[in-house]
DNA sequence: GATTTTATTGTACATCTGTCTAATAAAAAT
DNA sequence: ATTTTTATTAGACAGATGTACAATAAAATC
């Protein structure tokens, strides 16, 4: 049996309704039975497949975090995962957010669940937890390797919170020398 | 001219219900109408006190955001702020979020808007800004202090999603040798 | 204590939410 | 092409939301 196309219809609908709604007004204001409006929906049928605007916006949110999977990885490859030879073009995880910025204001937004921010965090995280396996985890064992990745993968997103709150204002290329400098110099309880 | 002695009945009246019901309920399913009832407040009368049950819950967080700031301080002073002289008995942090464990709970609820979080984050991060600057600012100039306070501030942070995640399981002398140590090796990119 | 000020109430309204039902239409399976 | 399956629809329901207004009651002020 195949994937009905009743159902696609119906999701591509919504989902290209409130990326239309989302050009004029705050996602926090838009409501289901806007939405269903907009993309002749039934309001019922909405219910069949989401709960909430939240779901079919999270439908957008897979690309986003594939790429910013990608981004993040890229400067691992690029060293060869030996991370101190990084370079600051190697980055590229400012390009990924300056790319979806549109996306990325919402989810910083003040009224976003906070579930979006844990999205990201898990996506840098569980990269994170692959490489650092390799390096730390023999040589640092008093360390619960659980909580040292959750702090080095925050420690990013807050660099990520500050440029948003900045108004993405800072440019690609000095987020990337300041990214350098601030893990050579880190941290600054360091003896 | 004072103030007003029906607004503060009303108000606690208010707060006083919401404690009742997060009891039994999570805060997301709470509703203003249920709330109302509770608290033998006409419906209206809320709308000109608050926006939704989220602008009462704030008020529980004043009275937190103030002791988390103490916590936070704690070792700063202890240490008198030379912080390389930490010991773990000094970190009185996860105290403070064990004392509130249940309202933790609430704040790093993925439904939760991501605004509490930015509280925590703000809290700790103003008084960084304090203490850094005094060390950093003047000898590494070439990094922008703002980055590397949020980058700091949001990696401790990161230790609290993780406890948080966790359930809460690991004792606070354990997180506190922890922070220690993460503090000490860090960063792994070093060199 | 009388007067003035203002917070609260009761009521109403249009809209939204979440759920349910039977009827219909559209797809898949044969 | 016909049958079977199932997604969608229309309609209705109780409850919630946000706003508005005149009436009332409870404070503050004098």
């Amino acid at each position: 049996m195949k994937q009905d196309l009743r159902i696609i219809k119906t999701q591509e609908s919504l989902r290209h309704a409130l990326l239309s709604l989302l050009k004029s007004k705050p996602l926090e204001s838009i409501t289901i039975a806007e939405l269903c409006r907009l993309a002749k929906i039934n309001r019922g049928t909405f219910y069949l497949h989401y709960r909430d605007v939240h779901g079919v916006f999270k439908h957008y949110l897979e690309v986003i975090v594939e790429d910013l999977r990608q981004s993040y990885k890229e400067p691992y490859y690029k060293t060869n995962f030996i991370i101190k030879n990084i370079e600051a073009d190697m980055i590229k995880i400012f390009h990924h957010v300056k790319k979806y910025q549109d996306f990325y204001k919402i989810i910083f937004d003040e009224k976003m669940p906070i579930t979006y921010y844990y999205l990201l965090f898990d996506t840098v995280r569980s990269f994170m937890k692959e490489t650092v396996n390799k390096e730390i985890q023999e040589t640092e064992s008093d360390i619960k390797i659980d909580y040292l990745i959750s702090y080095q993968t925050n420690a990013i997103l807050g660099i990520l919170i500050e440029w948003h709150r900045e108004g993405y204002r800072t440019s690609i290329d000095e987020l990337n020398q300041q990214l350098i400098a601030i893990i050579s110099i880190n941290s600054p309880f360091k003896k």
